[in-house]
Parts: structure tokens; sequence; C-alpha cells
DNA sequence: GTGTGTGAACTTGTTCACAGCG
DNA sequence: CGCTGTGAACAAGTTCACACAC
């Protein structure tokens, strides 16, 4: 509170809320849904309805980009995606190194959607040498330790591990040092980056237990058959590729 | 104050915070690699570092469970991860069933780490009858139709959609009709289920999307700020809104 | 001394309700 | 009219700071 808050959020940049980041790439893939179903004005009730929130939430959203939405109409779909991309950075390129090359590094380097929105798979890593030069979708597997050279060639934004959780830590100390800034990782397995460093999880198992809790919950009151089935800790803790 | 707070992990529901919920796996993942390396006691100030939040809000967190710390000296690994198993309702069994036996889908049925947390995937679904017959670990893939016959034998809790976009709607529809309360999308198209079933979405690119607009902020404005550190996936939530 | 547990202050996020524009 | 945009009220979540138990 002795603390005086100095610096005015600039003229410049409207900050945008975290909790508000994480909704718009929701509102851009029903925009796309809507404009490829002939839809080209859409309303705040109806983009709510679909991503199951609040339709004051969708504009206090939308308006934090501009006022974008014409009373009475709605907003035009094509002109909000481009605001949208526009606000994620999604004007631009984005490399991204995939490392661990097994069922999962495999699903997304295929996955589409990458390159539609601007995500460059440009590089493929992995030390298994049965994998090493195998192409996937026209990239070539590599190995892990040639990251620093590709990351001399390319300057990678972002990096995915998909590797069994034993190496996840020496990929992402890789990374760190070849100048990834973001790292998304699959791994189970708690990774130590700087500060500095956006460190994400995406972790099914994690996903699943918050469910089970919300349906233990709602299931709760009705039946009291609380298994007293206490798991000891000797866990399998293991690679999901 | 007054208040003496006696023993009494009370058969009343506590109300643990959304926001709690989906740090407590965090914590519990950190607690089990803590006790592999032999550390039987830990901190909040260890456990917030590792988990990259604030001590206090471990304490706060941990504190919803009951007092279970130990002033001095700290908190005993095993019996959180009793405690947190409990409230996560990881105490019984969640039948899960995923659809899609594609590259994603096969790597998640083979994903140890579930069964280790009392989720057993217990049914495999595609439509292609190259695939239908096939053994995953020891289930066999079974026609998509199947669903409603399985589910009578087993009360599926959690469905895991990995099929193409084109159908995961159709997916999702049969799960909702077969029982399924909870479903986790990883199709990127946008599901429309009725309120009461709890729906999340696992979506690589839109990952991607959140991390680009912060690395984006980053190189903007060449400043001070601390970059939010957003740990788990989930976009949208049903029930209770 | 050390580190938990927690009221109280503060920050962030959500919802309401309505003015105002097309 | 209908629907956006937004201040103001409200709710949720976070951090501080310190009493107190070990």
């Amino acid at each position: 509170m002795s603390n005086l808050r100095a610096v005015a959020p600039g003229p410049t940049t409207r900050r945008i809320p975290e909790a508000t980041v994480t909704r718009l790439p929701v509102y851009q893939r029903i925009l796309e849904e809507l404009l490829r179903s002939g839809t080209t004005t859409v309303s705040s009730e109806l983009l709510a309805s679909s991503a199951r929130v609040n339709a004051a939430k969708v504009r206090k959203d939308l308006s934090l980009l501009g006022s974008f939405g014409t009373r009475g109409a709605g907003y035009d779909a094509a002109f909000l995606i481009e605001q949208i991309d526009r606000q994620l950075g999604l004007d631009r390129e984005w490399p991204v190194v995939i490392a661990g090359i097994g069922n999962l590094g495999r699903a997304l380097a295929r996955s589409q959607g990458f390159a539609a929105r601007n995500f460059n798979v440009t590089a493929l890593l992995d030390t298994d040498p049965a994998i090493i030069g195998e192409r996937v979708d026209d990239v070539v597997v590599r190995h892990l330790d040639d990251l620093p050279y590709i990351a001399n060639e390319v300057p990678l934004a972002i990096g995915v591990i998909t590797t069994p959780a034993s190496v996840a830590q020496r990929v992402a100390d890789l990374m760190v040092a070849s100048g990834v800034r973001s790292i998304l990782n699959f791994a189970p397995q708690v990774l130590e980056v700087p500060p500095d460093v956006l460190l994400r999880y995406v972790d099914l198992s994690i996903e699943l237990q918050v469910m089970s809790f919300y349906q233990a919950r709602r299931m709760g009151s009705a039946g009291d058959d609380r298994m007293p089935v206490i798991r000891s800790v000797g866990l399998t803790r293991g690679a999901s590729d």
C-alpha cells in the first residue's frame, strides 16, 4: 500500500485482461464456424450461448478490442476475426519446435489448423535413431542435440514437449538455451525454467482430475458411498509419449 | 480469534473454490516427485516455487482441506497427497470412454498415469472397420454405435473425444445419451451439450494462440511486467454458471 | 527460530442495468 | 425497436502481514 503504482496504462496499447485473452480464441473458433455456415453478422447473445458464457461478458471482452459492434445489429464476423487475430499476435509467424516424435508428437505435428493460424512447425526433434531422418508432413526429424544449430537459423518462438517425463527437463533446458520463450509441456513432469519463460502444462490427467472433482461434487450429497480406498504413492509415472 | 478448529475433516462439504481446485492436481504432482526423491516434509515456500505461485496461496489452498500442516515444519507429503486425492474424488474409480482411435486417441489410451489416478479406460470407440477389433492395451476397439450397450454394462463417467471435427457433435450426443456427464473434447469443434454436462476443450491451437499473445506483449513493451503463468487448460465449463 | 493459518486489504473478474446509437 | 457499450455493484481470487503453534 505504500507503493505507488506510477505508470499509467499507456493509451497506446490497450491492456487486455488475462481472463479475456483466454476467451478470445474461443470466440474466434465460433466466429469461423458461423462464417462457414454463411452467417456474417452475430450478436453477443449468440456468441455467448455457443461459448457457454454470459452475454455481458462477451460484450465487455469485445469492447476491449475497440468499438466494433453495430448497435441494433451485432458484430461483423469476418471483421471481428481479423481484430482478434491482430490482438493475439497472429498476424505474424510463430515458428514452433516439437520435441518427442512419438504418438502424440506426431499427432500434433500433423495437426491441421496450425499453419492456418500462422504457427509453423519448423523443427521436429527426437533422440531415437530409428525416428531421426523420418519425414512428418515434409519436416525431417532431427536429433535433439541439433536444436542449438536449428535455433541459429530460425528464431524459434514456441517449444512443445511431448517426450517421456524422464527427459523433459533436459529438453526444456535446451529449448531455453536456444532462445525459446514459451514452452508447452505435455510431459507429466514438473519443469523448472527461468521466470521469464512462459510455461504451460497440458496435462490430460489434471484435466480429468478437475472433472472428477466437479462430477463428485455434483453427485456429492446424494450417495454417501465414500470409499476409503486410500491408495499409496507408488505411482507409475509413465511416459505417455 | 476464538474459533477452535477441532478435528473434523467434516462430512460437511467444504466448498473448495474453483481456482483452488485447478491447482490441487499441480501440488499433487509436485508432492509425488518430492516423495520419490526422498523428501517427506515440504514447506509452502518450496511447493510454491515449484508450482510458480505465491506461498500464501499455497497455504490458503491447503488450509481449505483442513489444518494439515505443522507449524515450524511444513506439510507431510504423503498425507497431503491422500487428502488431495480424497478432495478431488480420486478415491473412487472413474470409467473413461475414448472415441476416435487415431494417433491422439491411441496415445491417450496407452498413456500410463491414467490408471494411476483411478481413471479406467473402459471403452475405445471408432467407426473404421479396419480399427474395430484392434486391441490397445487390452481394451478392444468397438463400434461407436455400441456405446449405448457398453454404457448399460458400465456407468461411464467421462468421455474423451479425439475424432475428426466433423463427427464430434454426433459423438457428443451419443455420449450424453449414454449417461456421460463430463466430456473432454480434443476435436477443433464447438460442441453443444446440455447445460448440466461438464464440457472442457483441450485445444492446442488455442494454447498456442494464448502463448503468442503473451509473447507478443512481452516483445511489445520492453518492460518490467511479470509474466502470468497459466497452468491448466480448461476453456469452458458447464454446470453452475 | 521456523513456517502455518488466517483476517483484512487489495486486485481482478463478472454481472447488472440502462443509456444511447443505428 | 434491438443490441451494443459501459459505469457501477458485486463476487471471486490474491496477497499481505502477523499471531501463534511447534
